[in-house]
DNA sequence: GTCTATACCATGATAGAC
DNA sequence: GTCTATCATGGTATAGAC
């Protein structure tokens, strides 16, 4: 079957370029690296992409709904909003955690300059777990700037993981900061007191 | 006198690279780019710098020397701690929303590869700021992981315009989301009472 | 301190055989 | 669907005159 072996291979090419554009980025990647990681000369990618932008979105879409797609249900379902919350935090954290690949493809994004790429992935791939989020922010404090608080909820979990990099080398570091449960724990306790409290439950 | 020279034509070079290389990354400026920019010929810049790594390397440290030498002071300043925390996190993102290749500049290094241009980042331009915060976080809070909640504040404060290309397209954005008076309120409150508290003063 | 000129190499992309 | 062969372009960097 000509088609089977098709998208095998467009998915096998799109599967291990992510590594290589989430290491180095677009202009760090040639199409010869790209090639020889998959076992196939330059020529054959242009047979299953375009042009080189054309594979690298390709490929940031791959991950982004491999990676993505699991999260979404957790805040839709049923429980308390503080627990809902918290469980998707916890998840959230393992998942970054988990996919280092996913989160630097998401630092390079964030890096463009293209207003169109970025729309579209806005619109494919953000906002639906954004919205989700940004609904549970309003139940649990209908009072304040529900977007804002998705900001910060998902700056808090994935900035100890890009900058980890740099904190390495920085005063007080330990291991434990590499740790998603104990990063979620503090994120957690951050979002239910703010600096003075403990991390008791709370309502 | 020559020495005069130099020095300007120098410093000329590195501030007109910084904007070349906070929009565009290290790999997608040329030497000719950057050549065009001054007003030169590339073949200058080799005069100046012995490469392409090491002139941009140069201008990641200018930029930094410039940017984040005046916020060093406000830390160890007089004081009730939460005033110096307050006051430094509006001095903090009025910066960051200001100088908009600074903020992108950093989000490149963070995802370079090569650890000791990282360690040489770490100590020669984060570690004293890092540390200042770190003590104040600990006058604040004893019984808290100061290393952590020093990454809290900084990624509280510099998030927001991190993900300001996307959530443009985001439900709920709104102008005042770029706001940097707004943005810095909401991580005092934050800070100071979580999601359920509201702004107002404590002790 | 800057120029002209150029060496040398890596890149993205294509044509056409198989 | 993949290969070989190839092209045009643009990249870093250097040599040597001024």
């Amino acid at each position: 079957m000509a088609k089977q072996a098709f998208r095998h291979t467009r998915e096998e090419i799109l599967g291990l370029s992510v590594p290589l554009f989430a290491t180095v980025g677009f202009d760090g990647v040639s199409m010869r690296d790209i090639a020889a990681a998959v076992g196939v000369t330059p020529a054959a990618l242009y047979h299953h992409f375009s042009d080189k932008a054309q594979l690298c979105l390709d490929a940031v879409g791959y991950a982004f709904e491999e990676k993505m797609g699991p999260l979404k249900s957790l805040l839709d379902g049923e429980g308390k909003p503080w627990d809902r919350l918290e469980a998707f935090v916890v998840d959230l954290t393992r998942m970054i955690a988990r996919e280092k690949d996913f989160r630097r493809l998401m630092q390079w994004v964030l890096l463009d300059n293209d207003e169109q790429r970025l729309q579209s992935l806005a619109d494919c791939v953000f906002r639906d777990l954004f919205s989700a989020l940004g609904n549970l922010a309003g139940e649990l404090v209908p009072d304040r700037d529900a977007h804002l608080l998705v900001v910060s909820m998902i700056g808090l979990v994935t900035y100890p993981f890009e900058t980890q990099s740099v904190r390495r080398f920085l005063p007080g570091y330990q291991l434990q900061h590499e740790d998603p449960e104990a990063i979620a724990q503090h994120v957690v306790g951050l979002l239910r007191n703010g600096l003075g409290g403990t991390n008791e439950e709370k309502s």
